[in-house]
DNA sequence: TTGTTTACTTAAGAATCTTATGTATATTTA
DNA sequence: TAAATATACATAAGATTCTTAAGTAAACAA
């Protein structure tokens, strides 16, 4: 029998929609060879236990960036147990890039809309 | 006829899913009375044309505002056609002040994913 | 041995958005 | 003045991204 406890504290945001591929490249990346369940723990760790990557929305992204051709994937028995290893390819580092700046644009269109006075840069 | 071009630099970022609800609390908030049009043209102009707010996805998001309460609507005539002015209610004061600070913890986790080196703060 | 953690997969449904279409009046432009 | 554009709202169909849920399977802890 499980029993599910909602977590204090942990994100039901819909603000993170849409930010799931910029996070995986940026880690995957930065950290180089990376698995699936480790990306969602790098994630949790990262955020304090705050955001947690589900399952369900994390393998068919990375299935999906795999056939976009931004990242490969190399499986690995590791304990008896096969893991996905996901690299960045060159198309990939082009995304990050852009999938960064997309970021920044966004986080200063906000500051210009939920601060105006601040956004004379 | 009509002929339509894409404006170059227009953000076509899946970024802002989730984003719409906070932005008209905060801009309603601000500016008191708002209507639906208003709303895209002051988004338009903040953003220096940068985000442009899709009536198809406004006037379901303001209407479903109303109906939890978080915003009241009046028609008036203006220049012989129907403007419908949306304002906030104190529960949509509540919601803001939610929204804003789910905005906040958004953009530290990003931080914190994106630039963990400046995040020990 | 029962439950939890690790590790991946995928289908069904929800939430939010874009695209497209429709209505209608006012204003600008050719 | 006719055509096009801007103002102003509404909503249905489809796309995208996510959550929930169910499944498989092995390692490990109680």
């Amino acid at each position: 029998m499980y029993i599910y406890i909602r977590i204090l504290g942990m994100s039901t945001s819909q603000l993170y929609r849409g930010s799931l591929t910029t996070i995986i490249l940026k880690l995957v990346e930065e950290n180089g060879e990376m698995y699936g369940y480790e990306i969602t723990q790098r994630v949790k760790e990262l955020t304090q236990g705050d955001l947690e990557i589900k399952e369900g929305a994390l393998y068919p992204s990375l299935h999906k960036m795999e056939a976009a051709g931004h990242l490969t994937v190399t499986a690995k028995k590791v304990d008896n147990r096969i893991r996905k290893y996901y690299d960045i390819t060159p198309a990939g580092k082009e995304e990050t890039v852009n999938r960064l700046a997309e970021l920044d644009e966004f986080l200063a269109n906000m500051q210009r809309i939920i601060n105006p006075k601040l956004s004379f840069e």
